[in-house]
DNA sequence: CTCCTGAGTTTACTTTCACATACTCAGCAA
DNA sequence: TTGCTGAGTATGTGAAAGTAAACTCAGGAG
């Protein structure tokens, strides 16, 4: 059998020990990628669309719906507005990326290399993430200070800093 | 200026095109753990929780959500169900993470380091990611097969084998 | 002046989700 | 045989999301 069936979990946290949960950066960073269509709309940034009309087209999502992220990511500075000029219509706005909406591609490349592996297409998937320096195929990994290579079972979790206790009832 | 603040899209696709995005990776993905509570329940599950009660004690969560998440995680090979026994009491199930749930960790880590670097309170991140091996600091990062760390700018992104047009209408 | 276009907003309706609460069920204990 | 406990299922209500269509608004084109 593979080693990797043994797979435990990487803390040790007594599981009955009442964690205040709600300063986790996971769970923080969802309240604005976990929403539908954001990372969605994020993909398309990345693959070079940049109107509202782009993302309405190639996503299928309503309107109102679109109209609404795209503010949220705006005002949580993911992405920025700037202005486009096509010859012989006035200026109109568009949607980039901002550095602090580049950093949630390490985020993104796990999702999509799990898709990959796990619920891709027979044929394969459909985009390809390559390095634009040698052209070699690109993926999340996760490295220590130390620059090891580090497996999922050799990550351990420890209290931080904001690490609370739940407010007694 | 930071010259990150010139992040541009890391593919040229052209945004006029109509791509079938039904089969994109991120997004079935997102299908199975952009629901509520799902990534909260595996975040649990590495942090060393098992038992429906520990799940529902830390997370809140309602129990039919609850049940149903796990239920659709078991199903999906993520979490397996295995038994444990407290003495006087008769066997009852517990969850416990399967390989293809590990391999969700990259895409965790990812969603962590962002909301470290940008939500996290003042004193700092509610826990910290170590290497169990020499105790430095973990994250997720980009890697091409050749070995070379990658900058999310230096990604491109090129259509696949199951790269598809939208059925014409 | 009127039409057209992209980028939204508004409204109305339906469906799904979230949440709290109550209920069930199996087996050990007294 | 009654109660207790952990692990669920069932249900009722309200909030949120999805869908579709109409409407607005600014400015260039004709």
């Amino acid at each position: 059998m593979d080693a990797r069936t043994e797979a435990q979990p990487y803390a040790g946290l007594d599981p009955r020990l009442d964690r205040d949960t709600s300063n986790c950066s996971i769970a923080r960073t969802l309240e604005i990628v976990g929403e539908k269509w954001t990372i969605l709309i994020l993909r398309e940034v990345w693959y070079g669309s940049s109107r509202f009309g782009d993302f309405e087209r190639v996503l299928g999502c309503p309107r109102n719906l679109l109209s609404a992220r795209l503010r949220m990511l705006v005002e949580e500075g993911i992405l920025a507005t700037e202005t486009y000029k096509e010859p012989g219509s006035r200026s109109r706005p568009k949607y980039v990326i901002t550095p602090k909406g580049m950093d949630l591609v390490p985020a993104v490349m796990g999702l999509l290399q799990w898709g990959d592996r796990y619920r891709a297409d027979p044929e394969g998937p459909a985009m390809l993430t390559r390095h634009r320096g040698c052209g070699a195929h690109v993926d999340a990994q996760i490295y220590c200070a130390d620059g090891h290579a580090v497996e999922a079972e050799d990550i351990e979790s420890v209290p931080g800093p904001a690490f609370r206790m739940k407010p007694a009832d």
